[in-house]
DNA sequence: TCCAGAGGTTAATCCATTCG
DNA sequence: CGAATGGATTAACCTCTGGA
């Protein structure tokens, strides 16, 4: 199942090709994948699909035995893709689904390193990408049908006839494109959010930025709540003692964290931004 | 300067296990 | 059942090299 060498012709023909632009540009995200539990938080292979319900929202997430379901470190490229559609649509240029650019390019901007295992990575984190299938009810208005997708339809390695690299095109599906073109569903993210190491600590900044953004006086989660929220694949016990670890380090860029005891054996997650 | 690759170090997660 | 511990595994991080 490699679809590195699926042919994008049929495609391609439909779609105009968007290439990635040069320079910095602020990071942007998709509200809707900050809300809600779309990747897995662990660096191995999950398998074991998310399957989150509350009240009208819908998300179920599944992987494939071979790659697993797509991680929040692979949600780098849709954060990549989602700035770049941004930036080019604020600056008049033409987007498109169908995306070109090195995996150089990428990786920078994601604030990777540039080895061969990094590439690799990349090469994986796509493969994942393009192979996990999600179902959800978000922004499907009509009726209680669900939207099925990939991250990624399709993406290929470009090689010149001598066999140099020449980047990678994918195509991005239409629940993704759409989202990130309408402009009150995206927000821009602090670039620090890529040096953030944990799954749980990412996942936790994107929550937090979503619902904190501007709130003076921040907000707060019940332990259960957010254990729920998350889609984490660990055990409570130790979700809870990673949350400990992370009040205790401060790790978010722009919020700071603190804990509020509730008798009798509750625990609240409470944060606000820092000036 | 951009892009691709090498190798070693560091750190997070997961699992099994134990204890209250 | 939840909390803590230690080890194995995996993946991210860092610094360096070299070609175009």
């Amino acid at each position: 199942m490699n679809c590195r060498h699926l042919d994008l012709t049929s495609q391609s023909e439909q779609l105009d090709l968007f290439r990635a632009l040069p320079g910095d540009m602020a990071p942007r995200d998709a509200q809707d994948l900050m809300a809600h539990p779309f990747f897995s938080l662990a660096k191995s292979r999950r398998t074991v699909p998310i399957d989150f319900r509350s009240g009208e929202v819908t998300v179920r997430v599944e992987g494939t035995l071979e790659h697993g379901i797509a991680t929040i470190w692979d949600a780098d490229i849709l954060i990549w893709a989602a700035s770049q559609l941004v930036e080019a649509r604020d600056a008049g240029i033409p987007t498109s689904r169908l995306m070109r650019a090195t995996p150089y390019q990428i990786l920078r901007f994601i604030g990777r390193g540039t080895s061969l295992r990094d590439y690799q990575r990349l090469k994986a984190a796509l493969d994942r990408l393009q192979s996990t299938s999600v179902a959800t009810s978000i922004r499907e208005t009509t009726g209680r049908r669900l939207h099925r997708f990939s991250w990624i339809n399709e993406w290929k390695e470009l090689a010149a006839a001598d066999g140099r690299p020449l980047g990678i095109e994918l195509i991005l599906p239409d629940w993704f494109y759409s989202g990130v073109l309408d402009q009150a569903l995206v927000l821009t993210i602090d670039p620090a959010y890529f040096r953030l190491t944990g799954g749980i600590e990412r996942w936790l900044y994107r929550l937090v930025r979503k619902h904190g953004g501007k709130q003076e006086d921040g907000w707060q989660f019940d332990f259960r709540h957010l254990y729920r929220k998350s889609g984490s694949s660990a055990r409570y016990s130790d979700f809870a003692l990673d949350l400990r670890a992370l009040v205790a380090r401060q790790p978010l860029p722009g919020y700071r964290l603190e804990i509020v005891h509730l008798p009798p054996s509750t625990e609240l997650l409470a944060f606000r931004p820092v000036p």
